[in-house]
DNA sequence: GCCTGTTTTAACAAATTGTTCACCCAAAAT
DNA sequence: ATTTTGGGTGAACAATTTGTTAAAACAGGC
C-alpha cells in the first residue's frame, strides 16, 4: 500500500508539478488548493504526510499548520517563498518538521520527504514500481529494464514509456495521451516523438518472447498486448 | 453520481455532437450558447469540468476562461480553430488546463477530457467501452473485435461504426448520421462510403450469431439488430 | 565550456486504410 | 410487369498513418 501524501498549494502548476514527480516515485497523492480544503482532505485521508504552502487564500498555511497539529503528529513540510530565517524558525515553532524555499528542485524534494518520514519512524517504503513479464522485468526504482535475464542499458524516456504501456497490458493509448501522461500535460511536442521512442523500444525487445508485444494500432496510438492473462 | 460536464460553444452541430458522446460516457452535459450564459450557467451548475470554444459570440473563450479562473479551479479545456503554438501557449497562460485544435477526433476529446480530471484529483469512472453480444465482443479500450474468440483485425472506422451501430441496438440510423457521428460533423462526402464499411463488417461477422445482425433499413438507413430481449 | 549520450525534429519510404465509381441487383411504386 | 429508386459489391485510386533513418538540438557530467 502506498504512502498518501497531501499537497495543500493552490499554484496549481506547482501542484501539479509535485504530483508528478511524487508518483513517479510511488506515492499516493491528493492536492488541496486552500487551507480550508486542506484541513479537510487531511481528517478524511490521514496523509502519511503534508507539503503545505504558507501563503493560501483563506486560511494560511501557519493556521493549517497549527490545526494539524493540534491532532496529529504527522509530518509537516512547509513550502514558502520567503527563505527568511526568522520564517523558518517561527515554522518550525508552529509545529513544521522541515522547510522548503521555492523555487525548489525536486530532487530536494523528494530526499526531505524521505529524510522527514524516516525520522518520524515511517519507512519511506514506496509502491513497487516493478513489472514483470515473461522474460522481461521494468524495475523503475532501480532503473532498470532486464530482457531475457540481461541488463539492457535504457534511456529514462524508453524506461517511462515502456512502463506506462505495460502497467495497463492491453490497454491503447494514443500518442498525445502518452505524450500528456509520459512526456508532461505541457508538453509541446510532434507526436512522431512517440514513434521514434517506441521503434528503438522495439529493437531493444525484438523477438524476445511471443507472450507480449508492442503492437501498433493503427490510426489509434499503441498498446503493450499479452497473449492469456 | 455523474460527473457535469458545461460546454460553451455556439455551433449547435458541435454542441450536440460533444453532448451525444459525453453523454454515451456517462457524463452530465449541459450546454451554453455564449460567454455570458457559460458564466451564468458555470456558477449555477458548478461543473466538474468546462469544454469552452474561444470564438464566441459576445464575450469571447479567453474572457470567459479567465473570469472562470478568477472565482475557482474547475478544469477548463479551451476548443479552438488555430493550431498555433503560441496560441496554446498563451490558452494556457490565461489559466486553461488543456487545449484542443479542432476539427477534432472524439476519441481525442475524451482522451484528454479524463487526463485532465485525472490531474485534478476526480476520478473519471467513465462508462466501460466493451460490448458483449453472442459470439461477439467489441472493446474499444484494446481496440479488439472478437468474434467467437478469434480476434478480428478491424480497420478503425470498421470498429467505431459497429461500436455505434451496437451501442444502441435496434436503433436505426441514416447515413447521415453515421457520417455526422462516426466520421465527424464537418465530414463532406458520399454516403456510399458507409455502406461500404457496411459490406465489409458483414463479411466479418457473417454467419457468426443468429442473435444479432446487421440489418439494413430500406430508403432509411442501418441498424444493429438484436433478437430476444 | 566541452563532451557524451539522449531526445526531438524532419524527411522519405512503406504500409494500411478510406473513398469513389461503375455496374448490377433488389425492393417499392406505378 | 415495368419503372424507379435505393443498395451491394469489387476494384482502382487517393489519402492517411506509420516505420525508419539521419541529423540537429539539448542536457547533464566533468
Amino acid at each position: 500500500m502506498a504512502l498518501k501524501i497531501l499537497i495543500v498549494e493552490d499554484d496549481r502548476n506547482i501542484a501539479d508539478l509535485l504530483r508528478l514527480y511524487l508518483e513517479r516515485e510511488g506515492y499516493e497523492v491528493s492536492i488541496a488548493p486552500d487551507g480550508l480544503k486542506g484541513l479537510e482532505r487531511f481528517r478524511q485521508e490521514q496523509p502519511a504526510l503534508v507539503l503545505l504552502d504558507v501563503m493560501l487564500p483563506g486560511m494560511d498555511g501557519w493556521g493549517v499548520c497549527r490545526s494539524i497539529r493540534s491532532e496529529s503528529k504527522t509530518p509537516i513540510i512547509m513550502l514558502t517563498a520567503k527563505s527568511e530565517t526568522e520564517d523558518k524558525v517561527a515554522g518550525l515553532k508552529q509545529g513544521a518538521d522541515d522547510y522548503i524555499t521555492k523555487p525548489f528542485e525536486m530532487k530536494e524534494v523528494l530526499a526531505r520527504i524521505e529524510a522527514v518520514l524516516r525520522r518520524s519512524g515511517i519507512e519511506p517504503e514506496r509502491a513497487s514500481r516493478r513489472l514483470v513479464f515473461d522474460k522481461l522485468t521494468l524495475d523503475m526504482d532501480a532503473f532498470e529494464l532486464t530482457v531475457d535475464g540481461k541488463k539492457i542499458p535504457t534511456p529514462p524516456k524508453e524506461m517511462e514509456l515502456l512502463f506506462h504501456l505495460a502497467s495497463s497490458p492491453n490497454r491503447v493509448y494514443t500518442r498525445n495521451q502518452l505524450l500528456d501522461e509520459v512526456w508532461g500535460f505541457d508538453y509541446f511536442g510532434d507526436t512522431r516523438t512517440v514513434d521514434v521512442h517506441i521503434k528503438r523500444l522495439r529493437e531493444k525487445l525484438e523477438g524476445v518472447s511471443d507472450q507480449w508485444e508492442l503492437k501498433t494500432v493503427w490510426s489509434v496510438g499503441y498498446k503493450f498486448e499479452t497473449k492469456n492473462r
